[in-house]
DNA sequence: AGCACGCCGACT
DNA sequence: GTCGGCGTGCTC
């Protein structure tokens, strides 16, 4: 055997290098390009990988020495699967995240290989029949057969059994008969894309001169077929997503495959249907929720070139595309675009990464951008598109600040006398109102009138959150949860323990009572379980059947709610309390995007803050409109520190089963510090939720000026540390949250 | 990630 | 004496 037919192979495993096969004499070499799908051996188990990259090498000069040299034994190659090789672009990709986020290739490539884990077990053409050759008079004719027999008559293409038995009122057992018989021949189905081609000009839309404006800038940039990154910002109404979808419109003219990301692909019912009213299709779709047949139909159709537009969650980022020419990360502000379990990443980032290897645009769609983003764009990195009117005329929102400390709801209460006056208004004009809090449950804490004691998690470091539509008190970190207890668990004083602070359940309660005619929606991911629950919803808002909306940040999310002119935020300040670095500026994104649910259509809209710090900045910004200005300020604060989005920061949290142990091995870590300039370590000190799910967590966090990078300072101290192997070292590069 | 191997506690 | 707990190490 020449060693110059052996190949390296990735497995979709946390191993640090891809492991080396041999290709068997009966199969041949130079069919292995990197990218194509392997089943190889590896233990007693086999497993699908990819081959990685070929030795640049002329034939007949063996490996070099120290690649597969110490490996004992290189088995074989099993076999090649019948898909196309992943694209080069997605190898690369693959290799620049894992190197990015600190973690192995192989698990990054497990993200890639989600729509074909199951391809080697499941692979099952579909097959139809036609009449064969022999002739039909050698069997016994009854009126079911003929029919059959009749239909299929001097068709060439085959039909399914259930085509047949459905269209003729026939069972399968004749048909099944019949092929016994020889009569019928069973031939594979002529392959079909179940993806239909979107028409560019299905619909298009009037445009006004400024979206007409930056949609011609976007499909410039669709056409240039060069990488660039684009912001496009544009208050809620302003008609963002008509404007991307002409460059969607021109990246189908120019044949080549869009992504957009969106952050709760299970919410976006909407989206999809104006996509289809503009294309006259839906577009292909990935999430988490996709049964495993439809993952592996989506995932094939991409890497054939036959999905020109994918909307999808994160993930989506990871599929094989063969002709990426335009990416679009719509509401990319949105937190949940980072993933913060497994490989922790950001996908707003990583899109911008695959933008940049696939040469392609990038877009950003929000009305509040993220710090970083905007930062970019003051910097001249991307190019800044701005949507300033809303479209059809409709005014933005009076924003108001009701000042609790002036005028406090009633004791026990919840809703101020001017939210209350507002709403009685709005409502008897037929006019649709949202309270927005963003708490699930009944009451945030539950404590015992006669002791004091709090009702904690016992696996987190959490309070326990009533849920009354349960009759339970849950911990929203864990799945912990108990029956509300009749007595006190601690000093057993019967009826002592009492809710504190609402949730929207308390709100919803308040509501009926003040509001008795309203018909009233709850809108949380406890209501909204399934999408179809979402639609619904949707519809009773469409159909004014309700008039009194009250939800968490669920209503946040891009929803038009034509008929809405005020919003009630029942409490501005929830957010603004903590020592977090973002907490103005996710507090002021929420809350501008829920202002921006008011008033769109022809009544102008009313947005109430319910605040207790009515000359807090992010008041004073969400009241003034001035939002850039507040960001850039903020932006210049952080600057002197070298924070993000000055610097890089990067977040070790090292969890065991006891605290003893987080706490060596994080002391351990502080010991091993790495000492330069332009570096602080700040830490060990416990982390946020200091117990999650049982295990005890202590953090560390690496600050850097922006030049230097900070993988390799993180791979040489990490490596300075040895621990066994149920203590956990994790890293989150760029973390989001953090206090 | 899985899975095998290995060394210490409660049982047929 | 064994069954089995999960802690450690290996998979080309």
């Amino acid at each position: 055997m020449s060693s110059s037919r052996i190949l390296p192979v990735l497995l979709p495993y946390p191993f640090k290098e891809p492991f080396y096969y041999q290709v068997p004499p009966e199969l041949e070499y130079e069919a292995f390009i990197p990218g194509t799908l392997v089943m190889v051996p590896l233990g007693n188990r086999e497993e699908i990988g990819v081959i990685w990259e070929k030795h640049q090498l002329p034939k007949g000069i063996s490996l070099p020495e120290e690649a597969p040299k110490k490996i004992k034994k290189i088995k074989p190659i099993l076999s090649t699967l019948s898909v196309p090789p992943l694209p080069a672009i997605l190898l690369q990709f693959i290799d620049w995240v894992a190197a990015y986020t600190l973690s192995s290739p192989g698990m990054v490539l497990a993200i890639a290989l989600r729509g074909i884990q199951t391809y080697a077990s499941t692979n099952t053409a579909k097959t139809g029949w036609i009449l064969s050759d022999l002739s039909t008079n050698t069997i016994r004719m009854t009126p079911a057969r003929e029919k059959i027999i009749q239909f299929l008559k001097g068709k060439e293409i085959p039909f399914t059994t259930k085509f047949l038995s459905e269209a003729l009122t026939v069972t399968s057992s004749v048909i099944q008969g019949l092929a016994k018989a020889g009569i019928l021949e069973e031939r594979l189905l002529p392959y079909h894309s179940t993806f239909l081609e979107p028409d560019p000009s299905f619909h298009i839309p009037q445009l006004s001169e400024d979206q007409q404006k930056a949609a011609d800038f976007l499909s410039k940039k669709v056409e240039d077929k060069q990488f660039s990154v684009t912001l496009l910002q544009g208050v809620t109404g302003s008609g963002k997503t008509e404007v991307y979808m002409q460059a969607i419109a021109t990246c189908i003219e120019q044949e080549q495959q869009v992504l957009i990301l969106l952050p709760e692909i299970a919410l976006s019912s909407q989206w999809v249907e104006r996509f289809e009213k503009r294309f006259g299709v839906k577009p292909a779709l990935w999430h988490s929720d996709l049964s495993n047949k439809q993952r592996k139909l989506t995932w094939q159709a991409v890497i054939k070139n036959e999905v020109s537009v994918l909307v999808g969650a994160r993930s989506a980022l990871f599929l094989p595309f063969t002709h990426l020419g335009l990416i679009i990360i719509d509401e990319e502000h949105e937190t949940s675009f980072k993933q913060e379990e497994g490989i922790i990443y950001h996908a707003r980032d990583m899109a911008i990464v695959r933008a940049r290897l696939s040469n392609c645009p990038a877009v950003l769609v929000s009305a509040t951008p993220s710090l970083e983003t905007l930062t970019n764009a003051y910097h001249n990195k991307y190019h800044h598109l701005t949507l300033s009117a809303r479209h059809g005329g409709a005014s933005m929102p009076d924003v108001q600040v009701v000042d609790l400390r002036a005028t406090p709801p009633h004791r026990g209460l919840f809703l101020s006398p001017p939210l209350i006056t507002a709403t009685q208004q709005r409502l008897e004009k037929g006019e649709q109102v949202l309270f927005f809090l963003n708490r699930r449950g009944y009451a945030p804490l539950t404590l015992c009138r006669a002791c004091g004691h709090r009702l904690e998690c016992p696996h987190c470091s959490a309070w326990l959150v009533e849920h009354r539509s349960t009759q339970r008190l849950v911990c929203h970190h864990c799945d912990y949860f108990i029956p509300i207890p009749k007595e006190c668990p601690h000093c057993s004083t019967p009826d002592s323990m009492v809710p504190i602070g609402p949730g929207i359940e308390r709100i919803t309660e308040e509501a009926r009572a003040t509001f008795p005619d309203a018909k009233i929606l709850v809108m949380s991911s406890d209501s909204l379980t399934s999408s179809k629950a979402t639609a619904e919803a949707i519809r009773q808002i469409d159909q004014k059947e309700v008039n009194l909306i009250i939800g968490t940040q669920i209503v946040a999310k891009g929803w038009h709610f034509p008929f809405l002119t005020l919003v009630g935020v029942i409490d501005a300040d929830l957010g603004l309390s903590g020592a977090d670095l973002r907490a103005s500026e996710k507090t002021l994104q929420l809350l501008h995007q829920v202002g921006g649910r008011a008033g769109r259509a022809q009544s102008p809209g009313i947005v109430m803050l319910q605040s207790y710090l009515s000359d807090h900045p992010v008041m004073e910004t969400l009241v003034k409109g001035d939002f850039n200005e507040f960001m850039l300020q903020e932006a210049a604060e952080r600057q002197m520190g070298f924070w993000p989005p000055y610097g890089r920061l990067a977040a070790i949290i090292v969890s065991a089963d006891t605290n003893e142990e987080a706490m060596q091995i994080a002391y351990e870590l502080g010991q091993n510090a790495p000492q330069m300039e332009g570096v602080i370590v700040l830490g060990p000190a416990p982390a946020p939720l200091a117990l999650l799910r049982n295990r005890y967590r202590q953090r560390l966090l690496l600050r850097t000026q922006k030049h230097i990078a900070i993988q390799p300072i993180l791979h040489q101290w990490l490596s300075s540390v040895k621990a066994k192997k149920s203590v956990k070292i994790d890293v989150d590069i760029d973390p989001i949250s953090f206090l």
